[in-house]
DNA sequence: ATAATTCCTATAAATTTATGTTGAAATATT
DNA sequence: AATATTTCAACATAAATTTATAGGAATTAT
């Protein structure tokens, strides 16, 4: 129905790797192993990555022995303002963002409906941290490899 | 953030516009007519009806002094059926629909969060109707008429 | 017959998604 | 200090999808 895209699915799982390896030893992490993990091509990637940086979510490091971190504490990072820094928008439609896009809001009854729909989705992504989702993936982890040894 | 496409919100505009005259007469609306009210190209139209129709939403009458009526009252038609009928799947991500599309599933964290922002959408527009929206642009007008003529 | 309208197919334009190539900067090693 | 290596940075291009336009065939009322 309303479909996320590319740049938001694998920005945000970036950031979730990013994240896992922040708490571990806080080193550098490279986006070819974040691309091999992801299963997500390494160039597509680093276009990916730029949004992010420029949004200050994450910090690049040239040279050997570098690659990206998270800026910030997983828990201090909204998903929110992931998916803004990637998608640009906060909105399911335009109109919403910028009024002159279309000329019929004054008497559109869809602009009151796709409000109510994207201040629920704000709500929502407004509430969740990056630490939250780094802790669900890691229960699920910690799930599977549990239900892998008792076999 | 999470965009709705032109399908989306031409179509539940090209109902809503139906839904109008559903009301006050019940004659077949062309979508020439639906076109120039709304502002979009009719050869766009044309090929975002055909879903309405497959998915018996919208009801055809070919030939002259034919168009398009709704199939039902606008208060029996649910906007999650026009949005399911217009983007096919109802979900933020395919692999809430379709669990092979990736096979990361098992460990990954940021498939609950997309299953619980869906869950949102989905019983927001499980609970409209298009009456609803109807009503919210029936009153839009209504106020932006009485505006005019206090001048 | 004629005009009006939906229906069907093709194609063009724009945008999103993805890959490839080269270069620049920082670091480690010698 | 020089060199090689590692990594990000930038630009170009290709593929896929969405958005939009175009032409004409089928159907029906008049």
């Amino acid at each position: 129905m309303i479909k996320l895209s590319t740049k938001g699915r694998y920005g945000t799982r970036l950031m979730v790797n990013l994240a896992r390896h922040y708490k571990n030893s806080n080193e550098a992490v490279i986006l070819k192993n974040v691309a091999e993990e992801e299963g997500i091509s390494i160039r597509y990637l680093e276009q990916i990555v730029i949004p992010l940086k420029i949004n200050k979510l994450v910090k690049s490091i040239r040279g050997a022995g570098g690659g990206y971190t998270l800026a910030r504490k997983a828990s201090e990072i909204k998903l929110c303002e992931i998916l803004q820094a990637l998608e640009g928008s906060c909105s399911l439609v335009e109109c919403l963002e910028d009024e002159s896009f279309c000329e019929k809001i004054k008497t559109c009854g869809t602009y009151e409906i796709w409000k109510g729909a994207t201040d629920l989705l704000k709500n929502y992504f407004e509430r969740l941290t990056l630490q939250n989702v780094l802790d669900i993936s890691d229960k699920k982890i910690a799930a599977a490899k549990k239900k892998g040894k008792s076999k």
